[in-house]
DNA sequence: GAAATAGTGTCTTTAAGACAGTATGTG
DNA sequence: CACATACTGTCTTAAAGACACTATTTC
């Protein structure tokens, strides 16, 4: 290991020295922000959620060209004054009415034909939300998905109405769907993630159905109990499920919570 | 498992029709991309090799402001006639004289106050080369890095030059270079990412080594040479190292390599 | 009691860590 | 020869899969 020497007193050694406050002020004051082409930047929100089976993810049907009638995700172009988080919570909160939910940034997609309108890139984002709090406001409309490759092989994803019809997406957004599906099951291999799709108190069984329908296929039930209580991420409540037409199991709760 | 019902004639039902290709050739041939702000986008790369015990990122020492005389990443504004991917390959090949190495997408950073010239996202991305790529080139200015964190903590990472000495970089880019030492970490586990910081033929101290800088904590010897020679990953070259004052090891090689 | 799932205990298999011992180059 | 590292083999440990068995609820 070469080690680095003590730091030496801030003196530049044979640099130009360092531009001060004053210089960067007055260069600002005369620096023109329309020198640059700048393209259009969308925020699009994969909102996901676990229907049944399969995973579900919030879709919006276009009212307008391009791609009229088609299924899009939700999302805005970002505005001047705020940041892209920012931009991914404004969606969740007007498209979705959705607030206090997990978020993370995904993927930027930069094609070049992918907005046949203009020059735009899409900054995409991941959200996970549980059935409970998918309600009975009119914009949680969410669309199966039909995950047509295994494992992590990613590539785009097909969408399905409640008849089970396979419904066509606009722009390039069956990919951002696959990039998200395929986020979440490497994700689903190294962090808890899979609590953000349940509501604050889940049993072992429903915990593991959400990793199975994440992950698309079936995992080994007794080695999966083993793994959560072991990860120290789960806390017994001490409650029991109720209803069921079998014995109850008891009910966790995931330790750490992080929204946004 | 909730089967689909067999997908019925592409007849709308319902709702309203796709659009044609004539109406959206209408609507786009009447739309004002001018009608939405827009920011500058920038395509900024973490050009990552090992230097001896260290990661080291090629970094450039801007000569005009804002930060004149910091260190900043290679970049780009993107033309508007160019994909994000193309303008990283660009940044490559035009700020350090490199081509044909890994190059995948980091992260798009986009807070407020990150350029105080105006709005501008940073789309990252990280590419990875082999020592033996850098050559006399006097663009390529490698920096050892110094990561104040362990595992997959994360952070801003400290940039030091020849003399040890702590530079002070410009924009938010401590914190891109933190996200790039995340996410290689994140990869080395899963994937053979390594390879890309290697000449085409390899032993397997070299393939550890790499791993134990990028990674930043030792690493078992013997189940690294189990794990790597049972993934399949590695092909036997039949040649030895020479001149090593040991016992010469034997040349491997990665059987898939790809590149942009 | 039958059905269904929860939860426990144990055996086997597999991968990782530890480490001894042999092999093969340089000086 | 000493030294350094390559490579092989074996023992131990830890985690995962398989599976038998008991527990507890509804019907």
């Amino acid at each position: 290991m070469r080690r680095a020497s003590k730091p030496g007193p801030p003196k530049a050694a044979g640099r130009a020295p360092t531009s001060s406050a004053s210089e960067d002020a007055a260069y600002l004051a005369q620096y023109d922000a329309s020198a640059f082409p700048r393209p259009s930047v969308a925020v699009d929100v994969v909102i996901v959620t676990v229907q049944g089976e399969r995973l579900a993810a919030l879709l919006v049907e276009r009212t307008a060209p391009p791609f009229r009638g088609r299924l899009a995700l939700p999302g805005t172009f970002l505005q001047m004054d705020e940041s892209l988080d920012h931009a991914a919570a404004r969606v969740l909160r007007e498209k979705a009415g959705l607030s206090g939910v997990f978020v993370e940034q995904l993927y930027t997609f930069g094609a070049l034909g992918r907005d046949p309108r203009t020059r735009v890139l899409s900054v995409a984002y991941v959200a996970l939300v549980a059935p409970s709090l998918v309600g009975s406001d009119p914009r949680q409309q969410f669309h199966a998905l039909d995950v047509p490759w295994e494992g992590e092989t990613g590539g785009p994803v097909d969408v399905r109405d409640e008849d089970g019809r396979e419904r066509e997406l606009a722009f390039d957004h069956r990919s951002i769907l696959g990039t998200a599906v395929k986020r979440l099951r490497g994700k689903l291999d190294y962090t808890p993630i899979g609590f953000q799709l349940l509501p604050e108190e889940f049993t072992l069984r429903e915990l593991l159905h959400v990793h199975e329908v994440v992950l698309g296929r079936p995992l080994n039930k007794d080695s999966f109990r083993r793994r959560m209580l072991a990860s120290g991420d789960l806390e017994a409540t001490g409650t029991m499920e109720e209803s069921a037409s079998h014995r109850p199991a008891e009910r966790y709760r995931f330790r750490r919570r992080s929204a946004v």
